[in-house]
DNA sequence: CGTTAGCACTCTCTTCAAGAGACTGCTAAA
DNA sequence: TTTAGCAGTCTCTTGAAGAGAGTGCTAACG
């Protein structure tokens, strides 16, 4: 599907670098003269138009220059930004601030968020994680064929756990839904030491089998929760020309103040992701409303193969990916080998 | 000096609450409209003028209506406001959502900076203390008079000793100036144990001396330290409409982040102080050049008598102190309750 | 056929002037 | 001492005009 001549390539690579520089619509015009293009204005116009229809650039009005769209930032992302490391002489400025600090997890997590706020102007997260005993939440009963049951059970943490059962005796679905609500009431919220305790009224094996499945679902079961945020860099954002609209500054703070949004994106890129390395959000990837204008570029952290937490930016959708991404990545390996080292000594 | 008839007082307190909601100049006509006094516009304008001339209102031009100054806000909360308590029914909900929360002081101070955001609608500051050894900063010292000599030392923290010696041999200033200086160096940043293990080069009695009194000023030294700070409700700040410039904004977002400054201001009001309660900082008291519009009200919490922490909150300078500082009192006395009960236990 | 010069057209942004509106300070009367 | 009345001041809004920036289209060019 990457339908794009090579010229277009590189006119949209061109564009969203100027673009993310400047903060203003880029004409044809600009485009060619500041990156001295061997081709004239016009034929950039025409190049300009179909990455329009392709659905990679807007113009805020009629005959204004243009502006990448998330899609186009998407595209530029992936496939034209290239994945370059950071300059060494920035890695040894930041080796150099690490070493400086105390030798202690504390203190280089924090001291992240610092750095990755410093070197790529946005504002930056930390998380810690721990695994917490998990929570029932919520249960449904389906009947399938016969006295066959499915039986879905969701955790706290938005698992959804599945597993078929076969009852005693076949039982309506309309019997069943009103059991799962009697459970769904009883259960609300426990964990496995709460559901240990509860006692069943004697008599109804179809209740106890049901109710064992959820008492082993949730005993086995561990949720990744966040723990310690360390945040930095606020003020950097609002120096950026999308923020000068207060609603707009106001609306990010309240994502970076929301700590249950925090730790449900943290959770759903880098742990229920299955790629490992860094991860780039785009106008919250069309999952979640509210980072519509903003993005994330986001690592795990750990020693060796155990994820400790999550570290990253986070700024307007106009970011400089081509910084943040080198950045972030070094970042999170360089605390991880921190990490891995004090833990070996 | 408190030379206000008491018309003028009123007029001074009712323009201070209506300027607080309205966030615009206050007219003559509309106070006297809005709060139906028995006295005309005319005479609310020469109170008005007179009230200028006192330093306490000032008008953004000409023939414009009325703000307060900084000394017109803290005539208003020293003089006018009057100490209300919280109305019973908003301190049940606060208990409620203090009952609520899980037994745990980390839970109780997060929870504190949310209460007070939510319940002023500006930011809120929660910090932790301890106490941590001492370290040698900077030593000076001053001939006075024949033999004797001013030892000052600085402390990490700022905090200054001073102490006289009388040396075994009167040494010139210049020879004390390099004395110190070669101190200086030695024993730079060194905490009691690390000056304990330093070893003089053997012969110098005054050199000797000198030691020992650093020595012991830091010996028995501890430093208060902010640990954890909680921070909340920094959004809300930018509903404020003097947050609509951007830069404003910015400026506040970093006292905000800066620790270094938040520590200095909590040390300085509410440790260095002796009046126990609640303190009103308002444009930063003319101490603190970067807090020019910005107000903060602040209480200590704590077990009985040991003082934990600070609490309070921070905003614009036109703030609603009325409501302010009876919350930041009932917050800060209701953690150190929770905190006192659960240390009873 | 792709590329490009030229040009008409569109839309925003700035500037300026005029007028409305909001308050004040002053004067003179109550 | 208080207050009605009023001239004067300053801001804010509105509208129109003009400059500026940039595009899309057409037609010519290699």
């Amino acid at each position: 599907m990457s339908g794009l001549t090579e010229r277009q390539k590189l006119v949209l690579a061109l564009l969203v670098r100027d673009y993310v520089e400047r903060a203003e619509p880029i004409s044809s015009g600009r485009l060619v003269d500041n990156y001295q293009l061997d081709f004239s204005p016009a034929t950039a116009r025409n190049e300009m138009a179909e990455l329009e229809g392709a659905g990679f650039l807007y113009q805020p009005y009629t005959s204004a220059g243009r502006i990448p769209t998330k899609e186009g930032y998407r595209y530029y992302v992936r496939k034209l930004m290239g994945e370059d490391r950071l300059p060494k002489h920035i890695q040894e400025m930041i080796r150099h601030q690490f070493y400086q600090a105390r030798h202690d997890v504390d203190d280089w997590l924090s001291l992240s968020a610092s750095v990755l706020a410093q070197h790529c102007g946005v504002a930056a997260i930390v998380t810690t994680l721990h695994t917490e005993e998990a929570r029932f939440k919520h249960l449904a009963l389906l009947s399938t064929r016969g006295r066959q049951v499915l039986v879905v059970i969701i955790l706290n943490s938005g698992e959804v756990h599945q597993q078929t059962l076969v009852l005693d005796e076949g039982l309506t679905q309309a019997e069943l839904t009103t059991m799962a609500e009697r459970i769904n009431q009883i259960a609300a919220k426990m964990d496995a030491k709460q559901l240990q305790q509860v006692e069943l009224p004697a008599g109804n094996p179809n209740l106890e089998a049901i109710f064992r499945t959820v008492r082993q679902t949730i005993h086995g079961s561990e949720v990744v929760v966040a723990g310690e945020i360390y945040r930095d860099g606020l003020a950097n954002m609002l120096s950026e020309p999308e923020f000068a609209e207060p609603h707009k500054a106001k609306r990010t703070l309240e994502i970076f103040e929301d700590r249950a949004m925090l730790d449900d994106l943290l959770t759903k890129t880098i742990f229920e992701s299955d790629s490992p390395g860094v991860h780039v959000i785009i106008g919250g990837e069309d999952v979640w409303e509210r980072l519509e204008d903003t993005s994330l570029i986001l690592a795990s952290y750990g020693a060796s193969d155990r994820t400790m937490g999550a570290l990253g930016i986070l700024g307007p959708m106009r970011m400089a990916y081509s910084r943040g991404v080198p950045t972030v990545r070094f970042v999170s390996e360089l605390v991880s080998e921190l990490i891995s080292e004090s833990m070996n000594k």
